[in-house]
DNA sequence: CGCCAGGGATCTT
DNA sequence: AAGATCCATGGC
């Protein structure tokens, strides 16, 4: 008992860049999850804070699988922090804070969106495409947008894609879907498979580098092992180069890191966090975005 | 005006 | 193989 696999910092969680298309409206949380809508309110209860869920269309105890409350919390964190006292210190002070699941077509669109881009302009043009592409669904006195279907999306023109915002990675979306529609890409082996064979079937999409493919695999395919660097992150290395020889992360890292260095740095830190890097990655990112008072 | 944003593709050296 | 450049868009 008191186990602390339930606690979800749900505000953290939310806003910690990895899922973009949440949006409060008056006190709950609202998540669009393909062609459902989820709901989180947070409630007070004797000093406790709970939550109440709901979906519509109804997914049965979604937060089970959404928030991974499979994952064996504690463990993970007690892992991660073990060697390392940055992940140690930012694990208390942001306990709770989950990798989520998200749908695959929805978060393989979603990062496709993210290259040299910043977070709320990746929420409006997903915002976009959905108001404009998704079901329209009035529920719980709102009204909310699906997710655009893989045979929605593979309709859309260019000169549409654009208009939601897309700009240059319009084309990376138009060539995406069709490689998914053609089947040249098998989705199914990329959740079964490993890490790296999942990174390498992954790679064969536009627009998906080293990066992004970690995204996807972390936050669609539940590759916890994978460790996205983005530019915050590799600032943040660079930062802590003295911490770093001390805990066994030596490694030189520059402003801008090519795909190699990519390879190699990634490999250096799985094997320093462990088979749940990704959830280390998840609390330095967030740990970095706070520090540096960012909007979400 | 320039710089930056959860980078990647492509062209040049 | 590594480095330089371009990419569309909006906030500051």
């Amino acid at each position: 008992m008191n186990s602390s696999r339930n606690i979800i910092n749900v505000h953290s969680t939310i806003n910690s860049g990895q899922y973009f298309l949440w949006e409060k409206r008056n006190n709950s949380w609202y998540g669009i999850y393909d062609d459902s809508i989820l709901k989180i309110t947070l409630h007070k209860h004797r000093n406790n804070l709970v939550y109440e869920h709901d979906s519509f269309p109804r997914i049965e105890d979604w937060p089970q699988h959404v928030f991974r409350l499979d994952d064996k919390y504690d463990e993970i964190i007690n892992e991660i922090s073990k060697k390392d006292r940055i992940i140690e210190k930012i694990t208390k002070e942001h306990f709770g804070l989950r990798i989520m699941r998200q749908k695959p077509i929805q978060c393989i669109i979603s990062f496709l969106c993210s290259s040299n881009n910043n977070i709320p302009r990746i929420r409006l043009i997903l915002r976009n495409l959905s108001r404009k592409f998704g079901k329209r669904i009035e529920w719980d006195g709102n009204t909310f947008y699906s997710f655009p279907t893989l045979r929605t999306l593979s309709t859309i023109s260019q000169s549409e894609l654009l208009h939601c915002g897309f700009g240059y990675r319009a084309e990376y979306v138009r060539k995406t879907v069709i490689s998914i529609i053609n089947q040249e890409i098998d989705l199914k082996f990329i959740k079964d498979t490993d890490y790296t064979k999942s990174k390498q079937e992954i790679l064969k999409l536009a627009g998906v580098g080293e990066k992004i493919a970690d995204c996807i695999l972390l936050f669609a395919f539940d590759k916890l092992e994978a460790f996205p660097m983005d530019t915050w992150i590799i600032k943040h290395f660079q930062k802590k180069l003295d911490y770093m020889k001390t805990s066994g992360l030596d490694f030189k890292i520059n402003d801008k890191i090519t795909p190699k260095q990519y390879r190699l740095i990634s490999k250096k830190i799985r094997e320093h966090y462990g088979k749940y890097s990704g959830y280390a990655q998840q609390f330095l990112y967030y740990n970095i975005r706070e520090e540096n008072s960012r909007r979400w």
